[in-house]
DNA sequence: CGGGGGTTTGACGAACGTCAATCGGGGTGG
DNA sequence: CCACCCCGATTGACGTTCGTCAAACCCCCG
């Protein structure tokens, strides 16, 4: 389920497509200078851990309890009931970072993999940010990224409490369209969509039988099309009247 | 709706009691030393700003576009759709902290103060923070306030997705509850509540009628008592059982 | 050619929303 | 001190959205 391995083996073209993500994520958010960029690439030449499908991202494949870096596949945040019931509190795609304290599962909180996953130890990072001083724009990313996840938390939170089934697919929809845009992850109106109609009924507060009423309409409409774990944008004005959604701009996050 | 008070003109006990809420909230999260409970004391008695109830909070009553306190009253971060719906994203009591760019009104994001409302400038609280050499305990314990906010938006998130409508009442009571208990607002099993069934039905995704229906339930049990502006727990456990609430820990933020 | 996880469909029920009328209480002005 | 008033709380009837259960279906892989 989890395997290490070490890089060196492979080629650079690799390891830099790797180092990439975190790069394209950062530059996104603020600029970013030639050694801090190298700083980046030095950070997708380290050993990375390999998780399965459905498994849980724990801190036991993870070098040490350190903040954690995703460079390939999605996972979810969840907190899960007693009964069994579960809702995804927030979803994580390559350039996002696992805080090293959410990888000791506990009763309420854990990290699951939603495919297959790779992760890169964040700790040289981590260090570079907090010297403001030596690295400025990596310090202003950092902050800058952990304020954009607020503002994800907070469509969230209006998805689920006042938007219906179709509104707050749609919201979900650009949102998603958003994030893989930052990271380069889209090409042509469509985006990798690696979630199965149960995870994303968890993500959404519905069942999975009403998410799949949910999809159909929105493809009888002609405004999406879901088809071999990909996303098609058809309309993505017809999403946008739907649901408010509101491309969040870095001028008004921190 | 908005004043400026030069406290000067009054008592060391009413600035101090002002500035007692933001370090009981600071040393609930970290142990202080009594430099930086000093530190705080000063921001006590500082200038405040006084807000109206049910008024804006914006950045024009304030001196600058710093971070700022609340050192009383109650507000809501709220999102409002085209329509009308409402949803208010996180709750703001006493020892909370107000970000600059949120106090400046944009179409999806505003502040509302609750209640009557005083804010003081936390620029210099923020200042000493950022020195995590000088100030450990106040820097620390910011973050830490930062990681219980997002520990309350998964909460809340949690709630909204996947709790009925009693069930999302009793969790929020009692998050409400340990808040209050954090900053010394409660007494013998009650705490303040400014909030009406509207308000109470925006931060829970309901409507109000349905909100009121449900404090009826809550009431007929005995479970709480709702009345002048002040909510009793007359059975806690109750209250635990049928909302799984986990009191958030320490240890398990960051 | 099965097998199995994910998807799709229908019938039915429960939780919650909406509309509209009424009630209640505490603050204000006479 | 009392009457009034107004906002918020309360109640009932009814409609809608979404959940549940259960069966069938559809691909993709072995």
């Amino acid at each position: 389920m989890l395997q290490q391995t070490n890089s060196p083996l492979e080629g650079h073209r690799e390891a830099d497509f790797r180092a990439g993500v975190i790069a394209r994520r950062f530059s996104a958010l603020c600029g970013l200078s030639q050694g801090e960029l190298d700083l980046l690439r030095k950070i997708g030449r380290a050993r990375y851990a390999t998780h399965g499908p459905r498994s849980m991202v724990s801190a036991l494949g993870m070098r040490r309890p350190a903040p954690h870096y995703i460079i390939s596949g999605w996972a979810a945040h969840t907190r899960e009931f007693e009964d069994g019931r579960r809702q995804i509190l927030h979803l994580l795609l390559p350039g996002d970072s696992l805080s090293a304290q959410l990888c000791v599962p506990r009763r309420q909180h854990r990290i699951q993999s939603l495919s297959s996953l790779q992760t890169v130890d964040g700790e040289e990072i981590w260090t570079a940010a907090c010297d403001a001083h030596a690295h400025p724009g990596l310090s202003k990313a950092s902050a800058l990224a952990e304020a954009q996840e607020r503002a994800f938390l907070f469509n969230h939170i209006a998805r689920l409490g006042r938007q219906n089934a179709y509104e707050r697919m749609a919201h979900l929809f650009l949102e998603l369209r958003f994030r893989c845009a930052q990271v380069g992850m889209d090409q042509e109106e469509s985006i990798p969509f690696p979630l199965t109609q149960e995870v994303l009924a968890d993500l959404l507060g519905l069942s999975g039988v009403h998410v799949n009423r949910t999809i159909q309409l929105l493809r009888r409409e002609k405004t999406i099309r879901l088809k071999h774990r990909r996303l098609y944008f058809l309309n993505v004005e017809a999403l946008m009247r739907a649901s408010e959604f509101d491309p969040p701009k870095m001028t008004h996050l921190i």
